[in-house]
RNA sequence: GGCCCCAUCGUUUAGAGGCCUAGGACGGCGCCCUUUCACGGCGUUAACACGGGUUCGAAUCCCGUUGGGGUCACCA
């Protein structure tokens, strides 16, 4: 059925208004950021406007905090915006905690026109009366206070009651269309008259949430599936909106389907998984964060799944998006991560991982220009090998330290075969005669070989582990030869003989 | 419980009636490359929940069943 007179939006192109208006409460969640991802996507691939707004209106739960995060975490993944939080625009204030002068207004209109109501039930008395009834308490509210007389209302304040407001919900069907999963329709009476006005006056999130919507002109209601239940309800509340004059129509609503974790739970804000924050901690780029979050729900095309941010803005559309839950795979999402690492410039790739090694103590703190040095020679040879730069610390740090101060993993030393010292004792001998300006890998490997696998007929895996365990105090470490030609002819030897004594103690 | 949503390999996703003896990716397994670990390459494993329809033909449409999930706040 059409109703002309509550309109729902038709924009498609520039026309688009999205808004991601998350509720300042605790750490970014990838479920959070997943769905500011796709209305970000959305707006830049129709050519509309993201709406940036908070909706602070929980005093007890919102902290000043939360709200730095969320700001630091949609500029650390780039996803910017056109309206709203520090950039202003028609609707101003952006945040909801200073709005209340438009919703108050809001509220008198809707009083005004009898679409909403005084109610003074209270939880305990909506009980009592389902049960009295034989009615299950789950049903909620039974419109008890929809028409009470102004005798009835002048008896409750009588009491000292204050009433909260109810919205009248028309005791018809409800149907939308909802963007990824189709025609959808609410029986009558599956949804009942909900407050939207405390009794102390503050109006909640059913009314603001709404409100804000219809004044910013949002035209996509893009946002998490939890809210599908809620939708017939505010569908009821733009009507009354259309009806007052503070809007035109009805915006387009797509449910996106859950984040979840392990098992069959939505991703809770308990798991680390679920903290923005702890992916970057571990040394995700926002490149390849913002490909996997992309996949929980969408794909490019039927054989790719490494991309870049511009190709999934030019295909991406909400219709697109897959309606069943998605599974937060950390180890899909590393390597994801992983192939976008290797795509970085190496220059670039070296800058990165500079956070992460001052964070380990690895470097200084600035960088001095010897080890910038030093990690510009050591970026190639590890750029390939880590799929999170959180690992660039352990696979790097030894390249800045000296022999004395080498650290060796648990167990690497006494795991190590009999004849090491023998491997030692031979490499020490060969790798002196190199003269220092040859030393480079290529003859450095030559020598070893030809005195170990060669000379003392060793397997490579054989003769080389004490090598690189003396040099990197661990068993995984970037290409030896590679590695001893930047520490050094006698950086490396010193490390030799040292490990040669811990051998003979 | 009412209402709503969902249902393809272990995971994620392709598939919008014949191109599907169901494709990609991650994971697992094996092999190759190799100075370790990786990277890379090759191969392999493994799925249309079930039952009815509709149709010449269904993973794709309809109905039911089952199984998951969500929601029923004076939270957001």
């Amino acid at each position: 059925m059409s109703d002309t007179a509550h309109p729902f939006s038709s924009a498609t192109g520039s026309d688009v208004r999205v808004r991601f208006c998350p509720s300042p409460t605790g750490t970014p969640h990838v479920g959070l950021v997943r769905t500011a991802l796709f209305n970000w996507a959305y707006a830049r691939h129709t050519g509309g406007k993201l709406v940036f707004r908070i909706e602070d209106t929980d005093a007890a739960r919102d902290s000043e905090e939360s709200y730095e995060q969320l700001l630091d975490a949609l500029t650390w993944l780039k996803l910017d915006w056109d309206e709203g939080i520090g950039i202003g625009g028609p609707h101003e204030p952006y945040r909801q905690s200073q709005r209340s002068a438009i919703y108050l207004d809001v509220i008198e209109r809707l009083k005004a026109s009898g679409h909403v109501y005084e109610s003074f039930s209270t939880a305990e008395e909506i009980d009592a009366r389902n049960e009295a009834a034989g009615r299950p308490k789950q049903l909620g509210y039974d419109n008890f206070d929809r028409d009470l007389s102004d005798e009835q209302r002048a008896a409750f304040r009588a009491e000292g009651r204050e009433p909260a407001l109810r919205l009248r919900v028309p005791d018809a069907d409800l149907s939308f269309t909802d963007l990824v999963r189709g025609d959808i329709t609410f029986p009558a009476g599956s949804f009942v008259d909900f407050v939207v006005v405390r009794p102390n006056g503050a109006p909640l999130y059913t009314l603001v949430n709404p409100v804000d919507d219809a004044i910013m002109q949002i035209t996509h209601v893009l946002r998490g599936e939890d809210l599908l239940s809620s939708t017939p309800r505010q569908i009821a509340l733009y009507h009354a909106l259309i009806d007052i004059g503070v809007t035109t129509f009805v915006p387009q609503f797509g449910h996106l389907p859950y984040v979840m974790g392990d098992g069959n739970k939505k991703l809770s804000k308990r798991d680390p998984e679920s903290n923005l924050f702890h992916h970057r901690d571990r040394g995700f780029i926002p490149e390849g964060l913002v490909n996997y979050l992309s996949l929980l729900g969408w794909s490019l095309s039927h054989d790719r799944d490494v991309f870049t941010v511009a190709e999934m803005v030019a295909a991406f559309d909400v219709v697109d998006v897959n309606p069943n839950p998605a599974r937060f795979d950390l180890k899909k999402a590393e390597s994801i991560n992983g192939d976008h690492i290797r795509l970085l410039g190496v220059q670039d790739f070296a800058a990165r991982t500079v956070p992460y090694l001052e964070a380990a103590g690895v470097l200084t703190s600035p960088i001095t220009p010897a080890q910038e040095a030093i990690l510009a020679e050591a970026a190639p040879l590890v750029q390939e090998r880590i799929a999170l730069l959180g690992e660039a610390p352990g696979m790097l740090g030894f390249l800045f330290t000296d022999a004395a101060s080498l650290g060796y993993d648990d167990g690497v030393v006494s795991g190590l075969p009999a004849d090491a010292a023998a491997v030692l004792t031979a490499s020490v001998d060969v790798l002196d005669r190199i003269p220092p300006l040859e030393w480079t890998h290529e003859v450095i490997q030559e020598a070893l070989s030809a005195a170990l696998i060669d000379g003392l007929g060793l397997k490579p895996r054989v003769a080389y582990t004490p090598l690189r365990v003396a040099v990197s105090g661990r068993r995984v470490s970037p290409p030896l030869f590679e590695s001893m030609q930047i520490l050094g002819k006698d950086d490396t030897l010193a490390r030799l003989m040292r490990l040669q004594g811990e051998l003979g103690a």
